[in-house]
DNA sequence: GCGGAAGCGGACCGGAGGGTCCGCTTCTGC
DNA sequence: GCAGAAGCGGACCCTCCGGTCCGCTTCCGC
């Protein structure tokens, strides 16, 4: 990455800002033109970062990523197993709520290379959470980091038409429940 | 409803037949030309029949959930409570397997009359069965119907990205399992 | 502060897709 | 089998949106 001038370092860290609110306020369809508005900046100034729309989303997707997995690697200190899978969990499905986009856009940017590398070291660490939880004979077999990812992905998403305010709470829950052993 | 010419009838089923296919196989997002196509009708036809997209994705999913709630019915007469909820989730989830659009849709469609009705009245009688089991104990108090709704839709749709064949009948255990008390 | 490079942004393009329209075809009642 | 109604279908329109381009502006090294 090359040294960029000012005024492009912020507009760049502008755009950045901007899509990642726009893909969690509207969802993945949110229009370039929006994020650009948004941004405050010309539609072309989108482009020239980003060369298309998926790049830009993988781009905010993987920033995302990168959080989760230091945390994740933080929570692997953890003396007790079970509580730092479900501090991960709940971490997680928070992410999931602010950015309802993060789990479904992971799949299809998984093309690009940063979200594969981010997603793969993500998962091995929360593997090394689960077998951990796994071998003290609490956690259901057979399960793995991307059905975890998966579980909580869409327990969050089943909640945003829920009437009820604390719904994504409780499908969290239901979901942690039916992964003990 | 009109009597129909019968060559206009017979469209009218090719037309819901083939929106069907269409919307379980590639989405909700197929185009009305791809429908019309697998129809073996011209664009104008489908159009005649349904006024706008909607109104044609409204009334697929009417049909289903007609179906659903027919099965929802003659589970009532069930003397064994789990078992009853127990099979009436299997088959939801296999119809929403089949018919990735099926949960994704509803809430859309709602608008719809015919869908709105639909709706409701599945609610009912199957928050019919859940309390039925909650009564007996061994369900989780202060879940409903929606919930469960919610929930085996997103189960099966976090399924969908999966590498392992049955990975939804596993995902779908385990919110059954988070469901009991 | 000046000149060249880097960056900007909005006008523009092209394709996709929902929805309309009307000349032609097919059906049906008599 | 004929007349008129009902239905058909594809050409067409229009809007939306991702992506390009280029004349103008802003920055930065000297």
């Amino acid at each position: 990455m090359a040294v960029l001038r000012a005024d492009a370092q912020r507009n760049l860290d502008r755009i950045l800002a901007a899509a990642a609110d726009a893909y969690a306020e509207v969802g993945p369809d949110v229009t370039m033109d929006e994020i650009a508005r948004r941004a405050g900046v010309g539609h072309g100034t989108v482009f020239r970062h980003f060369p298309t729309k998926d790049a830009l989303h993988a781009a905010v997707i993987a920033v995302r990523l990168d959080e989760l997995l230091a945390r994740a690697r933080e929570l692997l200190q953890r003396p007790d197993p079970r509580a730092a899978l479900e501090e991960f969990v709940w971490m997680a499905a928070e992410a999931a709520r602010r950015d309802r986009t993060l789990f479904e856009g992971i799949e299809e940017c998984a093309t690009f290379e940063e979200v594969a590398v981010a997603k793969g070291e993500l998962h091995e660490v929360v593997d090394k959470l689960i077998r951990r939880l796994q071998r003290s004979g609490t956690l259901r077999r057979g399960v793995d980091s991307r059905d975890v990812g998966a579980l909580v992905g869409a327990a969050i998403k089943a909640s945003m038409h829920a009437e009820r305010e604390d719904s994504w709470r409780r499908y969290v829950q239901i979901v942690l429940d039916g992964l003990r052993a």
